[in-house]
DNA sequence: TCTGGGGTCCTAGGACCC
DNA sequence: TCTGGGGTCCTAGGACCC
């Protein structure tokens, strides 16, 4: 096993990590003023817990994760604004930070929903602060969003660089961070291992109790020590704190190779067509997304779960696989698969809580893996297939997810998560643009 | 009553083969 | 009585990320 080293460090090579601050809380605040000034948080899928928070919900002490029903209190008292998740507006809102970015450099790669990475050359010191200002303007004036921007030779050390930008109480959010400098050493020495990008809490402990208790300690590290009792993984990590980056840029625009489509229930159900239901929808769902990059599936499967909260009632949690005999990217294959497997997995007397589907092995969709013994009457019936499958996705589109579904609509189902408190699509429905009224 | 969803990478260990 | 060793491939599961 060998380090891979993605080019040298030379001095004039550098990588910006920009980084949307609360971002969700963000977006919904670009769009709705009476958010400003208060706290807000969005809750993840099914209103259940809180997964993005304003600097003043966190002032409040409402931890990342933190369940709803049991923050009621705190709620009441404080006028907390809690939000459904909208994630058609936040990917938007992506889509846009990255024209902006792709302005300042043609090296811009998406990481998550709320940070890219963007490839800076050619710059001295004192002339990447000033970029990575432009950058925090930029996005301010053009998409009202607030962003940290974290400059270094290295991602990893681009991510500590963006933390300690964004405890900037004033001023720009940009922090440049040299790995050669005198100091670094002093910051890497004040940073807990654990928030080395890469490192949680498993290996935190098991750093630890080496002796290694700061991001200092780790880049100092024997690195046949760390090969040898860790992985290559933590090495390299530990390369990156030296300011020679390993992980790189080509990694981008590639096809994923796993999708998962997984929802838990608005309430639990211990009804097979209702169940079935939610799978028909997650599996037309996976297919989209199958399609989107280009690919076949060969390993199909769903899983089955009960609520593990739920200590008082029986617990159940399975996976199925199924092989399909060609791989493929047609939604009725899969529809067909997840009936299959559902029989076989669905157990009575089981309240379940979560269902989900994986497509595994995926296969980029080229002619030639289409097999040579197909008859034409199977491959007539192929293309017919594929062509519905394309004015679907064509249509979906155009008029809105699930437009378009094959078998019974989803509108009204049991297993639909709660989301009662959604802020309107904003940006991608004509219905729910904002309203202007003169007064 | 009420606790997210979707990814990636790596390793250990079993199965199998010669 | 002694009961191989080394390679490959696959899968489950751990750990981490946002």
């Amino acid at each position: 096993m060998s380090i891979q080293q993605a080019g040298s460090s030379r001095r004039n090579k550098w990588v910006a990590l920009v980084d949307g601050t609360n971002f969700f809380v963000s977006c919904e605040r670009a769009f709705s003023p009476r958010l400003h000034g208060r706290p807000v948080g969005v809750m993840s899928n099914n209103d259940g817990c809180i997964i993005a928070r304003s600097d003043e919900l966190k002032a409040l002490g409402v931890p990342m994760g933190a369940p709803v029903h049991k923050i009621q209190h705190l709620i009441r008292r404080h006028r907390i604004a809690l939000l459904s998740s909208n994630f058609t507006l936040y990917a938007d809102m992506n889509r846009r930070l990255n024209d902006i970015l792709s302005c300042f450099s043609d090296r811009v790669e998406p990481y998550s929903v709320d940070e890219s990475f963007v490839e800076l050359s050619g710059f001295f010191t004192d002339g990447l602060l000033e970029q990575g200002r432009q950058i925090e303007q930029a996005i301010a004036q053009q998409a009202h969003l607030p962003v940290g921007v974290g400059i270094a030779q290295t991602r990893t050390l681009a991510k500590l660089a963006n933390s300690q930008a964004k405890l900037k109480r004033q001023g720009p959010k940009v922090s440049v961070l040299d790995a050669d400098a005198d100091s670094t050493c002093q910051l890497l020495e004040a940073t807990p291992v654990e928030e080395v990008w890469g490192v949680g809490k498993r290996l935190a402990e098991r750093l630890r109790r080496l002796g290694i208790d700061n991001a200092w300690q780790l880049r100092e590290a024997p690195e046949a020590m760390l090969r040898k009792r860790f992985s290559v993984t933590l090495a390299r990590i530990q390369m990156e704190l030296k300011g020679q980056p390993c992980h790189d840029g080509s990694g981008k625009e590639t096809a994923k190779k796993q999708l998962r489509v997984s929802r838990s229930f608005g309430r639990a159900s211990d009804n097979q067509q209702e169940v079935l239901d939610a799978l028909r929808h997650h599996v037309q769902r996976a297919a989209e997304k199958l399609r989107e990059q280009k690919s076949l599936v060969k390993t199909f499967s769903i899983f089955l779960r009960t609520n593990p909260f739920r200590s008082d009632r029986p617990q159940h949690s399975d996976t199925l696989l199924y092989q399909f005999d060609q791989p493929t990217a047609d939604t009725t294959e899969m529809l067909e698969a997840a009936r299959k497997l559902l029989r076989r997995l669905w157990r009575e007397g089981y309240h379940y809580h979560k269902a989900g589907v994986l497509l595994m092995e995926l296969v980029d969709a080229s002619p030639a893996q289409l097999s040579v013994l197909e008859t034409s009457e199977t491959q007539n019936q192929r293309l017919k297939r594929e062509r519905l499958m394309q004015v679907m996705d064509r249509v979906n589109l155009s008029q809105g997810r699930g437009s378009v579904t094959l078998g019974v609509g989803m509108k009204e189902a049991g297993w639909k998560a709660r989301q009662e408190k959604r802020s309107p699509a904003y940006t991608t429905s004509w219905q729910e643009l904002p309203k202007v009224v003169a007064r």
